[in-house]
DNA sequence: TTGTACGCGTTATCAG
DNA sequence: CTGATAACGCGTACAA
């Protein structure tokens, strides 16, 4: 720990008060142009660092803004930080990214240190394990812009994006259904996660619109990850009650599900067709490529972003408002029958 | 923007001193259990916050430590930042996390932002850019230590944490070479990169261990990410100069070959065989299995983050030090030669 | 037990 | 052009 010099050092080093020097470092006009020299020389020779909490305690700004995503193992918060990160840029702000491990613990102690940091608003997307409601809520309350994205509150009143997951869920199961596959499952996501509810509810409504039948057995925890949904899959084979064809709530489950097939000796389309949702790079280049959702990752990032940017600017309060991005499939060799 | 609520409001609101205001929410032993009440509910009626800046204005201790990472799209940085983390939260410290986008600037102003937060250390894997050793040195000089981890800089003198690549590369090479393939090639990395000459080096040192020769034509430069790999083979096939193998400077890169190698109709191993760096979970996923060294990727960020601590603790100038860690090669379908 | 007064490092205002 | 001086919000000796 070194001691840092402070105006008040050099202004003693060249006797002249710390008014003329902290003017002649700002460059300003009003300061002879000999005596800014011999200040800025000083300053270099003393290694001269203004202290950032000293001037934030006066003009209180910070230009930057915290984020705090769940984790970024999977390439969707990655790239949903690179949108958010152009807008953030553009504006002239700085971003803080804290990462909360799926624990509500620690996604409250990151609000907090973003807090202490005085950033100007927040960005987030929740934990699965369960909401700080009325964290997030206290923060609004403070003067903290928050903007929820992809995983949201449902109980705080804050701008909110998301992708229509219930509409594409149906969709999707819909298209497994179109393709002839009869015996059609579900591997859901962490149950309290509203975008599994969503899902699972797309799943469930399209099944009855075509007169399946919908029942517990049809449908499986699975988790996030790709392990989750190798064992889930395992479970299956293991109790030889094989579907023809699996909705999975996310790639790395559908993934793991591959895994678990192939290790089983099984085919994929053939035995077992499978659909991801929110594409990952990975879905293209597996053998066979996956069916997936792909979400507008990029876009979700903009928007959120944007929509901060836009209460921070207008200082009136307008109601908040949740946009629901367009998302699109993209079939590929994963789930085309080949037995019709 | 709303005005914070400061201590001087609820002395006033009180008809007390702001000193003794203070006190009470400190919880101190010194002040009288009903003022104490008092000024603790007036505090939340004006939903009163501590003001950071002001509090660190005085103790000058943030607790808090920055990192600097290219990119977290592929699965290696966030493996790293786990370690971290767990070092971190386990010595009572925040993380706060930045990214460079492999851009100087970005890291440069990244390097600002959180020294403008003051934090007390950094760990850092720079960008592919180029470095910012001077700001790297007079971060270190200015007494913020700082620790490099993976991409280290050459002519700062700090603790870096790094794998062995010279050596895994070799082994990768002669791994081919045992294996019978004939004529093997190299997808490099960013040329400016260290860990590319690294692994180059260790490539070239071991076709020449081997008697083979090395000429310029059989080491191509791919980047980082899947579509150079892509772009790279795909370039070979249609100058058709296909090699037995590729020594892939990363996964991703490897990824990319594979997926060019398919859409020409020909095959990997059995034309084309592929070896890749640092492990990614996609490696087991894909068809081939992709070989590739794997990196403790976990153990490097606990690595890191103990050597930084380390320096935090003792105030004594220790020796930097370059942590050598090992990797191990995971052999899988990729690179089996079937001609033998 | 409580209040006064000062310092942390800056910037801004107002005289000179 | 330059120098006092106050203020930002908080903590804390010291005095009462």
């Amino acid at each position: 720990m070194k001691k840092y010099a402070t105006l008040k050092d050099i202004a003693k080093a060249l006797n002249i008060s710390t008014a003329t020097v902290s003017r002649a470092l700002a460059d300003r006009w009003d300061v002879s142009c000999e005596t800014k020299k011999l200040v800025q020389e000083e300053a270099k020779r003393q290694n001269y660092r203004p202290n950032p909490m000293a001037t934030r305690l006066q003009n209180k700004r910070t230009k930057t803004i915290g984020l705090v995503v769940p984790e970024f193992k999977s390439a969707f918060f990655p790239n949903v930080i690179s949108g958010i990160q152009k807008v953030i840029d553009d504006a002239g702000y700085n971003l803080l990214i804290t990462q909360s491990q799926e624990s509500k613990e620690i996604e409250e102690k990151n609000l907090k240190l973003l807090e202490s940091n005085m950033v100007e608003g927040i960005l987030i997307s929740i934990t699965r394990e369960g909401e700080n409601d009325e964290y997030y809520q206290r923060l609004i309350d403070s003067g903290i812009p928050v903007v929820f994205f992809n995983r949201v509150s449902s109980k705080v009143d804050a701008p909110k994006v998301i992708i229509d997951d219930y509409r594409l869920a149906f969709f999707a199961t819909e298209h497994l259904i179109y393709n002839g596959f009869k015996k059609i499952y579900h591997f859901e996501g962490p149950v309290n996660l509203s975008v599994s509810k969503e899902r699972k509810r797309g799943f469930i409504d399209a099944m009855k619109k075509h007169h399946r039948e919908v029942s517990e057995k049809i449908i499986h925890t699975a988790g996030v990850f790709s392990e989750k949904g190798y064992i889930a899959m395992q479970n299956l084979i293991a109790k030889n009650d094989l579907p023809d064809a699996i909705f999975c709530f996310n790639d790395p489950t559908a993934l793991g599900a591959l895994k678990a097939i192939k290790e089983a000796g099984l085919k994929c389309p053939d035995d077992v067709a499978l659909v991801g949702f929110s594409e990952t790079e990975i879905a293209q280049l597996v053998e066979p490529p996956l069916t997936s959702i792909e979400q507008p990752t990029f876009e979700i990032g903009v928007t959120a972003a944007s929509l901060l940017m836009e209460q921070l600017n207008d200082c009136v309060v307008t109601p908040s408002r949740t946009v629901k991005l367009i998302a699109k499939m993209n079939i590929r060799k994963s789930s085309i029958n080949i037995k019709k």
